[in-house]
RNA sequence: GCGGGCGUCGCCAAGUGGUUAAGGCAGCGGCUUGUGGUGCCGCCAUUCGGGGGUUCAAAUCCCCUCGCUCGCCCCA
């Protein structure tokens, strides 16, 4: 390929696409608005030992999957795979964990080096919220429902919620033991996948894809058999509280998150719309994070969600169902009036009127081809715009113009160019 | 990183070795110098992702490369 072209995996936004994220993240923002979160905005570029420390030397995030390099300085930088461990750093950085509770919410692109495929990118877009000092099951369930809550409003469906819990670190050391010891006595029935990841990381031999080894699971401890009193108690007031939100969930005693720093509370939110890469929401908690990072001990829950996923599931649920809340989101707006134009004289006029209709808060589309009227007006119809006018030279003499319906049938409205207060009432009140 | 499929105009798409690479949508111009939606006419790929090779002859066959896509790995 000679022409230039974006990198493999970093995706444009064209216009079609940009109006439905906007819709989704105005929706997102009203949410986290209504439950008190605050944004944060943190560089997309840090030093790399803060992801190696946060998120884990062992996982595939850290080991085979972040975009690192040198900068002239001789620094090793990584632009952020994830949100989390920057907020926390932040957080820690500025002192916010000694002024209470911190509530807060990010979005912006992250990095991650893996070979692209459906709902995956190299850059990608998350959505995700931190709730920072507080150690409750409520708080987890309060955060999860907020997730719940801003999918359903977008009017997405098929559609589940996954939790499980990973326990103390201590829990998962002694299970983590107890499933070594168990699936030793039946490596050869393992794929070479599973075997592998018998050394570098048992537990995530649970969320294997492979069928058999799946099999072979059915029978395996569990670890919520292996979560200590404290734990298992812990986790019981999550199911309740959930099951009192009227929120439906699935246990899944093999949702293994991938990320070092999830204890107790973890769950997914997955799509039956997305192939492969169904997780549309994930998160959990992470108390020990924070003090890991140097800062105080600091319990945490939070989650991320993929956007392009989202966008994904959106578009089905538009195309599924045509007058839901999906659908209205992803639909192109028309502007309020479509101002036909064309003569020295009069197009300044247009120009001006426009102006002034903008600012009383009525969109116009203005014309700016100085073409023939007839094909003016067939970019108006196009447009979808209810409504059209012409400022041409006759009305550029007469100081008059009408407003011409251009949907349905209906009669015009002769106007006074001057009087603006008549315009906006017919156009706002008729759109 | 590994395995499968694919790559013809902005989008969809016919063509699978032989004169000028269909068609549709969108776009632009006209029929219609001041009034749209329908209709009709015209324009819109010297070139088939890129490079090399085979052949008298390639979009069509072979090799390399880039990209997309599906799955694995992993995750949002």
């Amino acid at each position: 390929m000679s022409q230039l072209q974006s990198l493999r995996g970093m995706v444009d936004l064209l216009p079609d696409h940009t109006r439905r994220w906007q819709a989704v993240e105005a929706v997102a923002r009203a949410h986290f608005r209504r439950s008190g979160l605050a944004e944060i905005r943190t560089p997309l570029l840090e030093v790399t030992e803060l992801f190696a420390r946060g998120i884990g030397e062992a996982t595939d995030v850290v080991g085979k999957e972040m975009y690192t390099f040198a900068d002239r300085g001789d620094r090793s930088c990584t632009l952020r795979p994830e949100g989390t461990a920057s907020v926390v750093r932040s957080a820690i950085q500025h002192g916010l964990l000694s002024q209470g509770v911190q509530k807060l919410w990010y979005a912006g692109p992250m990095f991650r080096y893996e070979r692209p495929q459906a709902g995956r990118q190299r850059q990608f877009h998350q959505i995700g919220v931190e709730c920072l000092g507080v150690s409750t099951a409520r708080s987890d369930v309060e955060v999860i429902a907020l997730a719940w809550d801003l999918l359903r409003d977008l009017g997405l469906s098929g559609l589940e919620l996954q939790i499980n819990s990973l326990g103390t670190l201590e829990d998962r050391q002694r299970y983590r033991q107890q499933l070594v010891n168990w699936l030793e006595a039946r490596v050869d029935q393992l794929d070479v996948d599973s075997q592998q990841r018998l050394i570098t990381n048992p537990l995530r031999i649970l969320d294997s894809k492979n069928p058999s080894t799946q099999a072979l699971l059915i029978d395996a401890p569990t670890l919520l058999q292996a979560l200590s009193q404290e734990s298992a108690q812990r986790f019981e007031s999550v199911q309740l509280l959930l099951n009192q939100l009227e929120i439906p969930f699935e246990l899944n005693p093999r949702l293994v998150r991938g990320l070092d720093y999830y204890g107790h509370t973890a769950f997914e939110i997955t799509s039956d719309q997305l192939g492969a890469q169904a997780t549309v929401c994930g998160g959990g908690r992470y108390d020990g994070l924070v003090q890991q990072l140097g800062g105080p001990p600091t319990a945490a829950v939070g989650w991320a969600l993929g956007m392009e996923r989202l966008m994904l599931v959106l578009e089905a649920a538009a195309k599924a169902n045509p007058d839901g809340a999906a659908a209205r989101l992803t639909a192109t707006p028309a502007p309020d009036l479509y101002l036909v134009n064309r003569g020295e004289q009069a197009e300044t006029l247009a120009l001006a009127l426009a102006r002034q209709l903008r600012s009383a808060g009525v969109s116009v589309e203005l014309d700016g081809s100085g073409a023939a009227l007839g094909k003016q007006f067939k970019r108006a119809d196009r447009s979808g715009s209810a409504w059209a006018a012409v400022i041409g030279d006759e009305e550029a003499e007469s100081g008059q113009f009408r407003l011409k319906p251009l949907l349905a049938e209906g009669e015009e409205h002769g106007l006074a160019l001057n009087d603006l207060d008549a315009m906006v009432a017919v156009l706002k009140t008729t759109t």
